[in-house]
DNA sequence: AATGAATGAGGATTCATTCAT
DNA sequence: TATGAATGAATCCTCATTCAT
């Protein structure tokens, strides 16, 4: 393997990581992908991944991060491409739609806080929420100026709110292979919901309950 | 070890196991407690346990039905109690309060999905899947009698909705001591949120939004 | 269940015991075969079993018992109903025709050494190998007097030789799957032997090099 | 401990996991022998003994293969040093004599078909068969060279019907203590045999038998 | 005689991470 | 920088057997 001594070298080789851990994440979820087995698809020495990621979180943090400033970017035009004021169902729109370009996310936001950031340092912890805030920050006017009625300054709460719903609504949509039979009982039907829509949906519906209020 | 013949003596005994497993969640998660260190708690063989309970998850599956059962009727008895119309957040508050009696609720519906019906035959998600769906059917009509201008037949959604809430907010709210000392940061600390009300006044927002969509 | 307080009552419950034991044997080896299946396919209680015989090797010891002695009866009524003199390949024809109405047989033996006579009390062995012996004693002469050319008194001998065949081909012709794949390769289908016949007829080969050493 | 980063490294730390599970299996048997013990006694890791065999059966499966590589060349120089024809006791001696310089081989071959091939991928199981069969192919011509009277091409069938010997009275001869007591009472001293003697006497029967039929 | 609740020993294997080369 | 050999913690579940009822 050649060696990356340049640092432009250093960061495409680093890029190429995350871009086949991403590629390998769609098939295994986090556990089941073995650092062994993300070494090997890169032909790759094991060692060599931790001269590029301190840990196997810090890998998977690093690439939600990457998804993250994606959709803030993706996020942040598609509001500004809104006649204001769009109304909760544009907004909410305009949020998720472009998260259909990075269908890893709602995945690894929704074990951020139980996986990829249990045992890391306090200073990664911080540097990781100080992104995630300034990226909420960047999007918060932009929400808050298209919705009328919502209470200024509340931009920011409503995005976390939208993370919660994220999270929530990815666990109960990633089905095991059991549970998606049991679902398949037509009283239950009912119980299967398909993230994307329910999310919109949903996020729409608080963001009109949150412009009365 | 006492023997327990008689059928109310096993009742009791699954009851004092579920018991202590409850009592040993309020310090490790799911993962972190041990079996082994249940039935020491307990006084009992690690086999004895699985007299009782097939597999880890299956205790653990029967805990959370206990407190959803407990959660159901508490709900269920706030919402009569309610003078109808109750309006969004009334109804938010008499859905989210009896929670407060089964503080280890949130955390076994964020586990629920993840990891308690994982490797779990069909037939058993079936039951539990029908118990849920049968608790939230019970709810959804008081849900609806107190909420004049939600869409009939709406209410199972609602409180899908909230289970998605509680899972997310639950998940966020959870951390771990690095999260938790990153978010004593003065400009993180709007990262910090407070479980109860966060998910209180969420929800309050989203029957209001689902009051009038 | 009926209590057998009759000693007749008792032989036909232990008699029935050891018929769903090799009922259930011709579906699950030794080890897979758990006393709790057996018990509840019989409808008694584990505990029972254990008023029978007092230890799951001792259950199959005394199957294998039972097989034993009609093997030993069907050989006796074989030898004796050939004319004399038979040879070696009559004779080993007569010995192992009968194992065909005890297809259990072979499989026992095979795990009589290894599992049966494991942690038993010295007694039981004693019994036991005195029954063997008998067996082998009353086949014996009958052997002998069919094979003009054999050693005098060497009849235990070539029995007990029949039982080294017995137990090594039944191991290696009882072939868990991967191995029965892998002797569908054409070239290693040599290696694929058929019981019965390569017993019998290597046996009656050993005989016929007896009768002229 | 030291790395082997070497392939002469790799391959002697190999042979040396083999020599010390070789020495700790004069001790115990296959089951009792774990390889955590195995692990201590080498002052390795236990993790460490899997990067040089995946499983524990595969371990010993390669340490048979060793032995039997040497007992296809010891049996080999042996048949080649006999004069021609040398007759079933002699092949017989020649085939088993180099058997004494590995002692364990009857052991490991007992339980060859019904522990170390399960739950083997079949292409490992294949691979192991090809070999053995290439063995026996190697001897096979050798032995009918020196037996006049065999078939020719029966001398594979030999070997399978050698190797079914060992297994059988291996099986028979490898006696717990309890059976090791009972076969000292005097009566039953008949049962009670020498595994070498018996194998090759009943071998040289069997050449005999064979030559002629 | 029958029951069935209670027992508890027993072990291979994975895989993130380290560090000598 | 890259390598890959070495590490070692971590744990659920089975099931023959017992014994109080």
């Amino acid at each position: 393997m050649k060696r990356a001594h340049h640092p432009d070298q250093k960061e495409r080789r680093r890029q190429s990581i995350l871009d086949t851990a991403e590629r390998m994440l769609q098939i295994h979820d986090f556990h089941a992908l073995r650092m062994a087995d993300l070494a090997q698809e890169l032909g790759l020495a094991k060692g060599t991944l931790y001269t590029y990621f301190p840990t196997k979180e810090s890998l998977f943090l690093a690439l939600l991060a990457q998804h993250m400033e994606g959709w803030f970017a993706g996020a942040a035009g598609a509001l500004d491409a809104l006649k204001s004021p769009g109304g909760p169902g544009p907004v909410a729109h305009a949020l998720l739609a472009p998260m259909a370009a990075h269908p890893l996310l709602p995945r690894l936001l929704a074990i951020l806080h139980t996986v990829l950031e249990q045992n890391r340092p306090v200073e990664d912890v911080i540097t990781f929420k100080r992104f995630l805030l300034h990226g909420l920050e960047s999007l918060a006017p932009r929400v808050e100026s298209r919705l009328p009625g919502i209470l200024p300054g509340s931009g920011v709460q409503a995005l976390l709110r939208l993370h919660a719903l994220v999270v929530g609504f990815q666990s109960m949509a990633q089905r095991p292979p059991a549970v998606d039979a049991a679902l398949r009982e037509p009283d239950l039907a009912v119980l299967a919901l398909d993230f994307t829509p329910a999310l919109e949906q949903t996020f729409a519906d608080l963001l009109t309950g949150m412009s009365r209020s």
